[in-house]
DNA sequence: TTGCTCCTCACGTCACGTGAGGTGGC
DNA sequence: TTGCTCCTCACGTCACGTGAGGTGGC
C-alpha cells in the first residue's frame, strides 16, 4: 500500500505518516524505485497499534517506548496518565466554574471582567480583609452573582467576613433565596447553620417558608434560630418549639421574648399562656419550672396574670414569691420604669 | 521597575515578558539609556490584566484583542471558551474512563493494552457482530473486567449481543455482582432489567439475595421474572407473587411450573395448594378461576386432588370438567405419557 | 499529454524554556 | 575588579498543517 491508501484507511494524514517515518515510529518496509514508500501489512498494524495507544493520551515518544523496548513497563506510565488526566480534568472544571461565575453578570466589557475575576480572586484570598473587602464590593456592572457570594457564605469561618457576606447576600433579596436553600438542603450542618442565618436577614415570605422547613431540620440549634426568627415574624408554627426551648434552657431569654412578641400579631395571648401553663404543669424539676414561670412575665393579658397568681398564692416558697414579684413588676406603675432599667439580654438569664 | 522586578512580582518569567513586549501586549512605557526595560505602574497594573484573562483560558491574542479593541465584546468569546472548556472535560472524562477500563486489567505488556482497547472498541462499535465477537472473546491476560462488561450490558439493545454479554457476565460470577447491583439501583427501568436477567443467570446466595430485593421493584415485569427466579431456586418468598401472576394472567403457565418446582424443596405442597386455593375463592372470574385450576395440577399431594375433587364434583360446568380433566390426566397410569406429550411452553397457554 | 500521486525541504503554529555571547551598573 | 542584571538572537519543544518546487505512473 502507498501513503494515500493508508491514509484514506487509517484515518492518519499523509503528513504525519511521514512524520512517524521521520521518528522511527512506523518505518514502512519498503520503497519503490521511484522511492514512494510502499506500506506491508505489517507496517499497518504497526500503524493501528500506534494509533491504539494514542487514543490512551501516550506520546510519540512514549508509544516508541512502548512499542520498542521490552522493558518499558505499561504499569510505570500508568499511574502518570491516570494522575495528569484527572489534574487536567480538576483544572478544567474549575475553569469552567470561574467562566460560568463570570458570564452570569453578563459583563459587557473587559474593565468589568477583569474587576469580575479580581473580586473571585480576592474572594478565595487567605486574608480575612480582602475576603471581605470583595464581599463588601460594589462597582455598577460588576457585581458577583448572588450564587457566588452564598458559595463564599457557605464556607466563610470568619465571622466578620460571614457578615459582609450576609450583608451582600441579603442586599440581593428574593433572588438569593434558591441558592440558601440550596444550602439548607445540605448534608453539611454548618453549611445549614449559615445558610439559616442569612435566611433570617431576608424579609419575604419566601424566606418564612424556608425558615418553616427549618423546623424539621435534625440539628437543635438550627430549629432553635428558626423559631426564634419565626417567632419574630409572627409566625404561629415557633410556639411550640420556643416553649421546648425554655424547658430546656436553650436561649431561654431570648425565647420567652419572642414569644412575648408573638401575643397579639398572630397568636392570641391566651394560647400563648395555656402553652406555657401546660408545660408548666408537666414539670416537676424547679429550674424549669422557674424559667416557665419568667417566661409568662413576657405574656401581657389576664391569663398571664391570672396563672401568675395562682403560683404566687398557691405554690412553693421560691416560685411562689418569683411569680409575685413578677406581678408586681408588671403592675401598671412599675412597668414604665422597667422598660428603662433593663437592657435586652442576649444570652441566658440564669 | 526592571524586568526582573516585574517577573519576581507577578510571577510571570522574564522571557514572558520579554515575549509579551515583542506581542505589543505589555511594551515597558520606557527604557534606559543602555536599553534595559522600564515598566511604570501602568504597565504593571495591564500585565496584571493581561494575567487576569490568562486564567479565563483566553490566547494571547485573545487578550491582545480584548484589551486594545473597544469593539471585541467579551459575549462574543465567552460561548466560545464554555463550549471548548466544556469538550475538553468531556474528553478528558472519556480518556479517564478507558485508562481506567484498561488498566483495572493490570496488563503485563503493551501487546495485551492493545487486545484490550481492541476489545473496548469493538465493544462499544455500531456493528453488532463485531460487539457480540468483543463479548465473547477471549485470551490470556486480556480480560474485560467485569465492570466494563456490565456496563456494556446495561445499554445493549441487541438480544443476541445482550445474550452473549450476560454468558460472559455470568462467566464472572460473583464478582459480577457488585455491577449488576448497581445496575439493580438505577432509575432506568431497563437497566433493572437487564441486571436481573444477568443476575438470574449466577448461581451464588448473594444472587439470591438480589434477586429477593428485586421483589420490591416498581417494575411489574421485574417482580415477576424475580418471583419465578426465586422460585426455581426453592425460595418460599416467590410463592406470595406467583399466585398472583396466575390470577392475573401473566405468564400463569411459567409461574405455575415454578410453584410445582417449589413444592417438596422448600415449601410444603399443602401451603401452596393452600395459596392457590385462597385465590381461588377471592375471585368469582371465570377466567381467573380457570388459570388457577390449571395451576393446581402442577402441584403434587393429595391437598391440590382433594381441591380439583371438590371443584370437580361442585361447580360450575366448564370448571367441574377441566377439574375432572386434570385428575384422569395426573392420575398415575396416564403420568407418564404426558410427560411425553407436553413440551414445555414459554409463554401462555390461553 | 494530462491529472493524479508521491517525493523532499521547510516554514508556521503556540506559549513558552534554555542557552550563547555580550554589556551595563554598583 | 567582581558578581549581578540585563540585552538580543536563536534554537528546541510537540504534533501537526500547509505550502513550494519537482517528479513518477497510468
Amino acid at each position: 500500500m502507498r501513503i494515500g491508501e493508508v491514509a484514506r484507511h487509517s484515518g492518519v494524514s499523509a503528513r504525519m505518516l511521514r512524520h512517524y517515518d521521520d521518528l522511527g515510529l512506523v518505518v514502512p518496509s519498503e520503497r519503490t524505485s521511484a522511492g514512494y514508500r510502499e506500506y506491508s501489512v505489517d507496517d499497518v498494524r504497526r500503524l493501528l497499534h500506534v494509533e491504539c495507544l494514542r487514543t490512551l493520551g501516550l506520546s510519540l515518544s512514549e508509544v516508541r517506548r512502548a512499542l520498542d523496548e521490552p522493558t518499558f513497563d505499561p504499569a510505570s506510565v500508568w499511574a502518570d496518565l491516570l494522575a495528569h488526566t484527572r489534574a487536567r480534568i480538576d483544572e478544567q472544571q474549575r475553569l469552567l466554574h470561574r467562566l460560568e461565575q463570570v458570564g452570569a453578570g453578563a459583563p459587557e466589557n473587559w474593565e468589568d471582567v477583569v474587576d469580575v475575576v479580581g473580586l473571585l480572586h480576592d474572594l478565595a484570598s487567605d486574608s480575612g480583609s480582602r475576603r471581605q473587602r470583595a464581599a463588601l464590593a460594589r462597582r455598577e456592572g460588576t457585581d458577583l452573582p448572588v450564587e457566588t457570594l452564598v458559595e463564599a457564605l457557605f464556607s466563610e469561618a470568619d465571622p466578620n467576613v460571614a457578615g459582609a457576606l450576609r450583608w451582600a447576600v441579603a442586599r440581593a433579596g428574593e433572588e438569593a433565596l434558591a441558592a440558601l436553600a440550596g444550602g439548607l438542603a445540605s448534608t453539611d450542618a454548618q453549611v445549614r447553620r449559615r445558610a439559616l442565618a442569612a435566611v433570617t436577614e431576608i424579609d419575604a415570605d419566601r424566606a418564612t417558608e424556608l425558615l418553616r422547613g427549618a423546623l424539621a431540620d435534625t440539628d437543635l440549634s438550627i430549629r432553635d434560630r428558626a423559631s426564634v426568627e419565626l417567632g419574630r415574624r409572627g409566625e404561629p408554627a415557633a410556639v411550640e418549639h420556643l416553649v421546648g426551648m425554655i424547658v430546656a434552657g436553650r436561649n431561654d431569654v431570648e425565647a420567652a421574648e419572642t414569644l412575648g412578641s408573638l401575643t397579639g400579631a398572630a397568636v392570641p395571648s391566651r394560647v400563648i399562656a395555656s402553652a406555657l401553663w401546660t408545660a408548666f404543669e408537666g414539670t416537676v424539676e424547679p429550674a424549669q419550672r422557674l424559667r416557665l414561670i419568667q417566661a409568662l412575665a413576657e405574656i401581657p393579658g389576664p391569663e398571664a396574670s391570672g396563672l401568675l397568681t395562682r403560683v404566687a398564692a398557691e405554690d412553693e416558697p421560691v416560685l411562689a414569691a418569683t411569680a409575685a414579684s413578677i406581678l408586681r413588676l408588671n403592675a401598671p406603675e412599675t412597668r414604665s420604669r422597667r422598660a428603662f432599667t433593663r437592657a435586652k439580654p442576649d444570652g441566658d438569664r440564669r
